[in-house]
DNA sequence: GACCAATGTTGTCAATGACTACATAGCACC
DNA sequence: GGTGCTATGTAGTCATTGACAACATTGGTC
């Protein structure tokens, strides 16, 4: 099963490698030959998985999606918490996630919309389907106001844009508490409050 | 000066055109030998000018960081306008900027501090140091409230994932008028107010 | 006017992605 | 239980690429 002349799951080794690769070398550093080497098969291999290096790419975006999904998943369900906290978990979540992967998020967040496989654009909306089901509840909860397309704009640009900051090392050292006050400042505003915390 | 064997100015034909291709083939497609082909070089007449291709990435970005600085330095200027439109006018000229260089603005933002030139280090820092100047007039002048640094970077931040969104178009159609509908957001926050507009 | 440093060229090399032809083996079907 | 089909893996080749080395040209300096 491991050893044959048929590797017996050369698709999954061939992806967790490259994950890997893509995270130490970076992009440029990924060769679908040297890839074949670190999992001992022939250089020809992967074309049987596939088509091209841009198929390996995305494969492995796809699969960034899913896992990217499954945590924002498990940090907006609200159990018994408050909205905020709520809210405040899944930012976390969200720059962990990129900072722990900054390679993969980077590949994944430069697909554009058009020239993109249904397979990327299911798993992209997917992954971001929970956080989108929790701004509705925040606004239909009174937490948030304004229409759903805008917060959510916003709120995933600002988190976005501190996963760029973080990576690119603008901004660091990153820790919760940082994200927790961006959140913060997003809900509150960066204008003065007259009846809140004033200056 | 053009014709010889001599080129005149080979250097600033190679970075014009390497620009040029940059964004008609992304940074994949940008190739050195091409890029001298293109400019009617010799396959290796670009070393004498760029140590290695990394090198003359770098310098696109160099470049790129100057002329995002300047179109930042105008838009921040206050003349005689109010601070709030001319935040405005910074959000939108930052935003433009990245969408109408989609590729160099990528390559632009992906430099990690620690490996990076001081030419690098210092074209950066000086590209964004208007809008800095700016938020600190905002602060004196209580049209912003919190530390500089937060206020900074979630203004940042959410830009820099403006462009990220709408360059893979999760943000389609961009225009004027959601920025400055999301720097409101930005200001006003997007908790409801008490005192405010309220739901 | 001779030298020299800057700039450009030609030639070459190893690595790469893509392709073709071939090998092996797991499995369906009789 | 054997036969053939197809999925999977291999070997070989090609054009392209980035890097480098050796050589050529030229403009400026004294």
């Amino acid at each position: 099963m491991s050893k044959g002349y048929h590797h017996g799951d050369l698709r999954a080794a061939l992806l967790t490698k490259a994950e890997e690769l893509l995270q130490t070398s970076g992009e440029s550093g990924l060769s679908l030959r040297e890839l074949a080497r670190a999992v001992e098969v022939s250089h020809s291999a992967p074309s049987r998985h596939f088509a091209d290096k841009a198929a390996l790419l995305e494969a492995l975006a796809v699969e960034g999606f899913r896992r990217l999904g499954s945590e924002l998943e498990a940090a907006a369900a609200l159990g018994d918490r408050d909205f905020v906290p709520t809210l405040h978990d899944v930012a976390v979540s969200f720059v962990r996630f990129s900072t722990e992967n900054p390679a993969l998020v980077e590949l994944m967040s430069r697909y554009r919309r058009e020239d993109v496989t249904d397979e990327l654009r299911h798993a992209r909306a997917a992954s971001f389907a929970p956080v989108a089901t929790l701004i509705d509840i925040g606004l239909s909860e009174n937490e948030l106001s304004g229409d759903a397309r805008t917060v959510g704009t916003v709120f995933f640009a600002t988190l976005q844009g501190i996963f760029v900051m973080a990576n690119n090392k603008t901004i660091d050292p990153l820790n919760d508490e940082l994200i927790v006050r961006v959140v913060d400042s997003l809900l509150n505003g960066l204008a003065p409050h007259p009846s809140r915390s004033g200056s």
